[in-house]
DNA sequence: TAGCCTGTTCAGTCTTGACTGAACAGGCTA
DNA sequence: TAGCCTGTTCAGTCAAGACTGAACAGGCTA
């Protein structure tokens, strides 16, 4: 693992910014970011160096960007240790999430529909849903659009 | 302002959880709710029995509402105190918020990209910037499909 | 099997931010 | 103008969660 230019520092501490607003911690974006900028595969000592941070760190974080599906784990031959890389098509899984989220939003909403019954509030609620479903369509044809020029 | 039912207090304690995964705080979520089930405007003292929280957390809160347009301030003939209810259209300013997001992400790929040569990084740094883009267009999408409507 | 190497888990620390309550400021009423 | 009422700000407290480092577990090599 070869020292990092200015630029790609630069990538990394941006990414690590700007993924804090999206729920996700400072450093998945930065163990994103590294795993773009890298030609081969990374492992945990490659992370831990590039980004100074503890061995746990990796872990931790590496386990929640897999089950995110953005990383993958793998095997290389001759070497014992775990290497990482992002996958081919990360990005599908965060648009699958958001349309659980969606969904769980769509409980509630209905749930509150039928129980809640003076007129205004209900007017209020069909606005609420009317987001929330335009919404759902929205990232679901955005989900299709990017499997589909592929 | 009355008694609330258990239905409403559902939809409160429910919004409050929601709104935790979306960067609003609980509070954010709850104010939300208290005013989507009310007929009438609340004010301060309303907001503070409802959802038994603090003068403080009420005006940060509907600050913060407000800045999101989500929420707007009323004054009420012969009342002193000021008077919130959700705007008409509150969800448009939520997602000109995200293109604002994804505007700053473009910042970040773009100078990435400019600046970072070896082949496979920008191969991927690439595949970020698409779905960066079809994301902001599928919001741009939504919000006029929201606007059209009415 | 013994020893080593890698990855995971967990308890503890530290940071961040939500929330409170009190002090403050400004405007309205009398 | 004096006193009161409402809203804002701010310092302090508390809780959540990010991060660390050490202990642990499991597998591989010799």
């Amino acid at each position: 693992m070869n020292k990092l230019t200015e630029a790609e520092l630069q990538f990394i501490t941006d990414m690590g910014m700007h993924t804090q607003g999206y729920g996700l911690s400072r450093i998945a974006g930065q163990i994103i970011a590294a795993l773009i900028i890298s030609d081969a595969p990374l492992n945990t000592a490659d992370l831990m160096s590039l980004l100074e941070i503890s061995k746990g760190s990796v872990s931790t974080n590496i386990r929640f960007l897999e089950m995110l599906q953005l990383v993958e784990r793998r095997a290389l031959p001759g070497k014992r240790q775990n290497y990482f890389v992002m996958r081919t098509n990360p990005y599908d899984s965060l648009l699958e999430l958001k349309i659980k989220q969606h969904e769980e939003a769509k409980k509630i909403i209905t749930e509150a529909k039928a129980s809640i019954k003076n007129s205004k509030a209900q007017e209020k609620i069909t606005e609420l849903e009317r987001f929330n479903t335009l919404y759902d369509e929205s990232v679901k044809k955005l989900l299709l659009e990017l499997k589909s020029e592929r």
